[in-house]
DNA sequence: TATTGACTTAGAGTGAACTTTAAGGATTAA
DNA sequence: TTAATCCTTAAAGTTCACTCTAAGTCAATA
């Protein structure tokens, strides 16, 4: 069991965020102590780290949600599911693609400029003499 | 020469914002007509396509401004510009390999719910026989 | 000449995902 | 017991990169 501080070292998320993503459905039915503070269970500790993956692959805060509302409904909200990661997954390859095609054009900019400068440096060199 | 309207087609950047990059020092020294319109040359379609490449691979505003900025100075920043490309190429190449490692994690959920989808169904035709 | 498109400055609005503040009260661990 | 941690609600603030509006003027094209 874990304290909300823990859960934060564990994920890099503040507290006040972990409240922020439960109070937006992101991460629900999490254990309490009788006095009211939270307590995270290794499961609530993978679920989590399946949300940080979606987060940081890009999806919205709100599709997460929309994803793990379709978690709480059981097996027959299966298929939607499925449909949904493959989307996603999707989506984030093409992302990457262009990324990567632009990354491409940054880096001929950056063999070209590589280039010019071992010119000039020659070219103060040589001045110098 | 191409009209703002133009390079606005060309580049899907808005208007606006092809204004609002010049203001915040992203494409300087746009020539104009005698009546004061913008008319973009094939060299400024080119600078704004590394523009664009920059910042589609998430360099911020502020930061190409900087580059530009160093562009106009003269050959004697060339070191710099090739260590803010470097730098920059070294960031997104990380960011990229993140994102594939959080992909993986998707694509395994993708896989497990898949699979749970496969027993799912076939379970549902048992029992409708 | 009429219509469309462009110009300016300056400021307000937008959406996403936090982040912070405030205020007051309860709980927990050493 | 006491210091540290946690709880709540509600709302305001932040950052980024636009995006839009206003108001008035000027230019270009058919």
């Amino acid at each position: 069991m874990y304290s909300i501080q823990d859960v934060s070292q564990k994920t890099g998320l503040s507290a006040h965020t972990l409240r922020y993503y439960e109070k937006e459905g992101l991460i629900s039915g999490v254990e309490r102590t009788a006095g009211g503070f939270r307590q995270y269970t290794d499961e609530d500790l993978e679920r989590l780290g399946l949300i940080c993956c979606l987060k940081n692959t890009g999806m919205s805060i709100q599709e997460i949600a929309r994803f793990v509302r379709l978690t709480h409904e059981g097996d027959h909200t299966l298929e939607e599911r499925v449909e949904l990661l493959r989307a996603h997954r999707e989506l984030v390859l093409e992302r990457m693609a262009e990324m990567q095609k632009h990354l491409d054009k940054v880096t001929w900019k950056l063999n070209f400029f590589t280039e010019k400068l071992r010119a000039y440096e020659a070219q103060k060199a040589k001045e110098k003499q």
